[in-house]
DNA sequence: CTCCAATAGTATCATTGATACGGTATCGAT
DNA sequence: ATCGATACCGTATCAATGATACTATTGGAG
């Protein structure tokens, strides 16, 4: 039986959190949740459970009342999978993909003007992304008991990660041309 | 003429500035340079150059000798499309997808000690990154004139997200139960 | 001259991502 | 009661992608 894929963990995990749902739900739930670490597209939540019914990970319910949603419910072998993934604790390396990484990379191709251009415009939006999770993280409180630590925990990551990215495109945008062999601000 | 997307830049970059190449080469100085912020899989080099000819952003020409393989060469039109998204300070999110990330945040549905072990591991492995973006950082000398500059910053981002990731995991596998509300090293 | 390793490229196929489209419940206003 | 607006809910489609397996060429080493 071959290990899930991490999107599939991620509805496993939704599922098993917050009990049966409908893909529509999971696609809220998604939204509130991991979103912004992992974007599932909407479609890929209708598609992924009905492979994990497949797989006998998840059972698939439909409602006798109205619409007849289909319901996914978590099955016993879909929760020894979801512990097993999670006792393991190897994982592959993060991906990140930044277009404006990429357009730093070839800033000499362009004219003078548009690093620092691009360096203040990045450094606005994470400035910005930076408030948002601060204020999130803000937010949190003891009430909504279910994953409060988990959510607590990513939050702190990614406010970190921002910090990062703030401090690196001010500086790039205040002074654009440091010695780029000088390691100041690389220990 | 609709923009190009992230990848399709790389593979008019990498040719803008080391000349005309073929996908193989393309899949060497990909790995050497962009991979570990925009990792492209090899079978996608054969395919993009092939879409960007018939674009009329490269030109192909086959080799005469032996081989005769197809290099791609820049065209002028492929030189103001590198220019024109060079020129737009404007870019796409980033996006990152960090499997460990979505383990701690399904962490509270598995066993206790999951999320050390998982800390554990990731903080040795962000060390090892960390370290191997500085030594980068530190071989970099002035006698690669090509995209010496590039590199240089690249190599800094890499670095300050290496350290905020090996901040945060460390913390975690020594620490793994603070105050879930406490803002400490939030700010 | 032949065999190996490195080089170079192609083929295949399920999975994605993006987006457009099609139905259904709900509720207030007429 | 019914009309229409708005949210709710789901499917369909299609090209692009990722992963991997496969084929072919070449240049030495022995």
């Amino acid at each position: 039986m071959t290990e899930c894929t991490p999107p599939e963990c991620v509805v496993l995990g939704l599922i098993a959190r917050h009990g049966a749902m409908t893909p529509y739900e999971l696609k809220a739930r998604v939204q509130e949740s991991v979103d912004y670490f992992w974007p599932i597209p909407h479609a890929q939540l209708y598609r992924i459970p009905a492979r994990l019914a497949e797989l006998g990970l998840l059972q698939e319910e439909t409602e006798r009342t109205g619409r007849r949603r289909r319901v996914f419910h978590l099955t016993a072998a879909g929760r020894t999978a979801l512990k097993q993934w999670l006792a393991d604790p190897h994982a592959p390396e993060p991906e990140t993909r930044d277009p404006a990484q990429l357009k730093l990379f070839f800033a000499d191709l362009g004219d003078a003007g548009d690093v620092v251009a691009l360096a203040r415009e990045q450094a606005a939006q994470h400035r910005y992304w930076l408030e948002l999770y601060r204020s999130r993280h803000a937010e949190l409180n003891l009430s909504d008991k279910v994953g409060l630590v988990s959510r607590a925990r990513i939050l702190k990551l990614a406010i970190l990660h921002e910090q990062a990215y703030v401090d690196f495109w001010e500086s790039l945008s205040t002074d654009p041309d440091p010695d780029p062999l000088d390691p100041a601000g690389t220990n």
